[in-house]
DNA sequence: TCCTGAGTTCCAAATAATGGAACAAGAATA
DNA sequence: TATTCTTGTTCCATTATTTGGAACTCAGGA
């Protein structure tokens, strides 16, 4: 039973121009979109129709240029709320900032790669590259390799042959061999380590988060830089981290939540 | 040059199926999605399949149910982010409603319904059925109708050919000439009433925010119920909301927010 | 006036979606 | 253990939609 490489018909299309509009970030010109697209002026065109007629994107005529539109705004609202740990895990990541004094991510996982949910920077933190709704590599970052590693067997499989290994930095794990025995160290442990692999000089140390029948749901990490402490330094905060993970998993495990895939 | 009645192809009857499963507002079985649906168990499923396959729902196979995926909730906050004006307008929100002492709502417009986008309640406030995310009629809401009012020509008919005047209470409008009325009145005093129209013992008035080209982008009310102050009470909110409704479209207008439609 | 670039429309060929019906897999009951 | 019911999955010939090269429209220069 093989996954699917097939391009979902024209759902997936559609949804494939849609990530391609959101990824510019701002609002877009045709052209622009066009040129970013595998699809044919005349399709790309009737594809836009379609997005635009069903509300998941607007477009402005003053300007020529499609955003996203409010359907979009009021579904992912209520996705967020429904599937996303963020209105459970607030509390407690805020507590967990406050307690260890640095920055707390919290990750869950799609198709592969991961998507920053919630974020909670005490006063005077420093900004790292994570921004909620934003989606990073799995294999360089220290909520994405915790998930791999606590993911049952056919997910993990599937979630690895999506990686690409960028190398974002000289600490970046650039091939399969070289994850897999991060991973292996993180089952063994407990615990991952981010040590340099996405940003320079950004190091965190991450848990899984686990729901009901002991699957991965999610991760949560403490941030800090290299400016700050070791990464030996993160050991100290291994017990509240595990803690809070446990709490959360434990509070999420009522609800189904989208088991990391 | 008459709008389609069209469903959009395989894409519409996906994002139809979407709407439904997430109306549910909790994790859902498929024999429930089949009695919902107007579509035949075989037609059905493969619709699951591919919204499933693309992260729009997961799949939870233990309790054998849909909810949200993780693809939605990243695509969702990243168009709150770029097309709800939450993120500029919360500030603003959060000082009117500190300064009258009553809940504040934020909505926008989708295809003729009103979207609440944010909300504020003072300490010691009531609750309403507006909830963030949430899609409620316009032809019996404060904020639907001063957006609706404020439409141009083309836009205003397609969505007030949209309107479905359900009866939610005894003032409630239920023929478009009654709405048409009220409309004409808004658009003479600038502020938009609700009375007891939605819910039985809530009132509200309401002002539009316009963007750039003096569009309608949103709107803003002040809401409160009968048991603090009678309709004409809400009078002396005017000016704050005004001002605050002013001081959001300024802010907005740098950027080109969805026009409601 | 002619040109250029951006966006839109056309339509026959290629492709994907449809859905009734048969099938599989548990769970409940005899 | 056999039987039935309930729930979910798959098949495939028919039907409908999508595709995309090319032609077209339109506005703004040169």
């Amino acid at each position: 039973m093989t996954r699917q490489i097939i391009t979902d018909g024209t759902v997936g299309k559609a949804l494939d121009v849609l990530d391609i509009v959101m990824a510019f970030g701002r609002a877009v010109r045709f052209s622009e979109i066009v040129e970013a697209a595998p699809y044919p002026k005349a399709t790309l065109h009737r594809l836009l129709q379609t997005l635009t007629s069903q509300g998941l994107l607007a477009y402005d005529e003053d300007r020529q240029v499609y955003v996203a539109g409010m359907r979009l705004v009021r579904i992912g609202r209520h996705a967020w709320n429904q599937s996303s740990l963020a209105p459970i895990a607030t509390p407690f990541i805020e507590a967990l900032s406050a307690d260890v004094n640095e920055t707390v991510h919290l990750a869950q996982m799609e198709r592969g790669q991961v998507v920053f949910i919630e974020k909670r920077t005490p006063e005077a933190g420093f900004q790292t590259m994570a921004r909620p709704g934003r989606r990073s590599p799995a294999h360089c970052t220290g909520v994405g390799k915790v998930m791999l590693a606590h993911l049952d067997e056919d997910r993990r499989a599937a979630a690895i042959a999506a990686q690409e290994y960028q190398a974002f930095t000289p600490h970046t794990h650039t091939t399969e061999s070289a994850l897999l025995a991060d991973l292996e160290e993180i089952r063994a442990g407990g615990v991952g380590y981010d040590r340099e692999e996405h940003e320079q000089g950004i190091i965190s140390i991450a848990a899984p988060i686990f729901g009901a029948s002991h699957r991965v749901i999610g991760a949560i990490s403490v941030v800090t830089s290299t400016f700050r402490m070791p990464l030996e330094g993160l050991e100290k905060y291994r017990p509240a981290l595990l803690r809070t993970a446990s709490q959360i998993g434990t509070e999420a495990s009522v609800w189904p939540y989208p088991i990391a895939q």
